[in-house]
DNA sequence: TTTAGCGATGCAATTTGTGCACCACTTTTG
DNA sequence: CAAAAGTGGTGCACAAATTGCATCGCTAAA
């Protein structure tokens, strides 16, 4: 669209580091985004760069502006969505961030009934970390994020939480799995595996375990993939964790599943967000009333 | 700016309601006009107006788009003064829409307060009824709105609110004037006066007397001026009917105020408000936030 | 039926944007 | 220390987009 295209000059040079750069990407000459770039800041009123021997930076004024072309393109995309809607086209595109536990199950299990019901509607699905899940948020590289307590919540507005008591997953001849919820202690005794230090289970429990003064944790595996430590239970008979969201086992007769005992290990919160303030396109609005109505009664079950 | 031009000229011609008389208002020949509306509407992908015989109309799909045009004006607004802010400027401009009972005394002593810390900042103050106020921000004509319980609620996000009990005013020798709160019985018994039927102060009354079976609301002066009713106290000794945060008698010794009995007249809720979803001009956040302070201490006294 | 007002369009004039060559400057490189 | 390789900025001629004018075809009001 024609208005935005000062825009995409200014996103242009931003990415690439100097006006000379960005113009071989863009198929025109230095000396016209240059005077395109300076044109604009006249116009705007203030500097949107500085000028550095070695190319441009965006000043504090530019990452305010920066912000402003995002939203404004994230805006522009979902009225031309709205637009459509009312033609009865029903398209659209969501974009979600996402912990690694959700890929598996339950992601595709909801995409693939909200696209049951609307085919035109394509996905971006992209595993991230609780941090890097808020920053594409609010670099509007995602409309919806589904991780398990972020850190830092400034620009994270939480739609919908979910409490997630954290799962033991053994082998159905495992000791234990008679017992309908297990006792950390007696975990502890037994061969597990768990997440790297950065995983909300893994922060769980070990808070929980602190408090267990004199034993330490001291997984027989450690891993950044839930998905390795899933099937690591195929080889050696050792325990794993997961929350429930994570899980599907119904079809796997090997392997249980058991709640940890409420009062050991303080449950984690699955959390359904948005960058605040943002209104979402209506694809990414509908799915994420989907995620909504579909988290809450898995709560009921 | 260069990238709003298109919408302010797609913006003339929804006011002018013709292409042809919009091009006389906007210094600009009706041809090139035209033109400007057909290419936006070829890049756009959708026509935005509905051509009639004399002149043209939005269709549904350029009503969505004026809101867009609208909300993006008003972004780019902010973000300049978000820009001007930072290189210490400090200028800004905060456009209330509020009912008449807070003109006299609320507004004027809040506004003054303010500009005695921020001298730029500018303000529009207009009287509006809560349905008016209401479309008011949806278009982006005003940015915060104090109102009493506005009836339609789509767009009106209530920020704070705070219950009012209606204040019967009359004159200091009055032969209510002795009792610390009176009661809506006694009231009816003497000459009052009291606002037209759309105020909130006469629906609460008129809820309240209507469960008093057998008598009529009658007063003596029916007026759609605050203003003009408590003056009128000054020549006929009539009881006159205000919420608390519009009066301000402590420097007129003629005159009293007293609460009616909570158990006769449900109290009205004052709503401060803004367009859903839209984050504010700084300025405007600021002075809200001022308003939400005072009308909480309010409250304390 | 006439008339007045509307949006659309072809064509020439004009404004605006672009590319090229070059400058002044700073950091990196030899 | 000097040359080289970057950078953003600028004057000038040319290309492209925009505008204004005249005019057409159309519809509702007079």
């Amino acid at each position: 669209m024609r208005h935005l295209r000062d825009f995409q000059f200014i996103e242009g040079v931003i990415k690439a580091g100097s006006i000379r750069k960005a113009s071989e990407d863009m198929n025109i000459t230095a000396s016209a985004l240059n005077r395109r770039i300076n044109r604009f800041e006249d116009e705007f009123g203030f500097e949107i760069f500085e000028r550095l021997p070695r190319g441009v930076r965006l000043n504090p004024a530019g990452e305010l502006l920066l912000h402003h072309i995002r939203s404004q393109q994230s805006d522009f995309a979902r009225l031309k969505s709205q637009v459509s809607d009312l033609s009865g086209v029903r398209r659209g595109h969501v974009s979600v961030a996402c912990s690694q536990a959700l890929l598996p199950f339950f992601l595709p299990r909801e995409i693939a009934r909200y696209r049951n019901d609307h085919p035109g509607v394509t996905f971006t699905v992209n595993a991230r970390d609780r941090v890097d899940a808020e920053r594409e948020l609010s670099e509007f590289a995602s409309d919806i994020a589904l991780v398990f307590e972020p850190l830092t919540m400034v620009d994270f507005e939480v739609v919908y939480a979910i409490a997630q008591p954290i799962h033991a997953v053994m082998r159905a001849d495992h000791p234990l799995a008679d017992q309908s919820e297990v006792r950390l202690r007696d975990i502890l005794r037994f061969p597990y595996v768990a997440p790297s230090e950065n995983y909300a289970v893994r922060a769980l429990l070990e808070t929980a375990v602190r408090r267990l003064s004199g034993i330490e944790i001291a997984p027989v595996i450690e891993s950044e993939s839930f998905d390795f430590m899933r099937h690591y239970g195929a080889w050696e008979d050792a325990i794993s964790f997961q929350f429930p969201v994570g899980l599907n086992l119904v079809n796997d007769p090997q392997l249980v599943e058991r709640p940890l005992a409420k009062r050991d290990v303080a449950p984690g919160n699955l959390l359904l967000g948005q960058l605040r303030g943002r209104t979402l396109p209506v694809a990414s609005a509908r799915f994420m009333q989907q995620l909504m109505t579909v988290l809450s009664g898995d709560l009921l079950e």
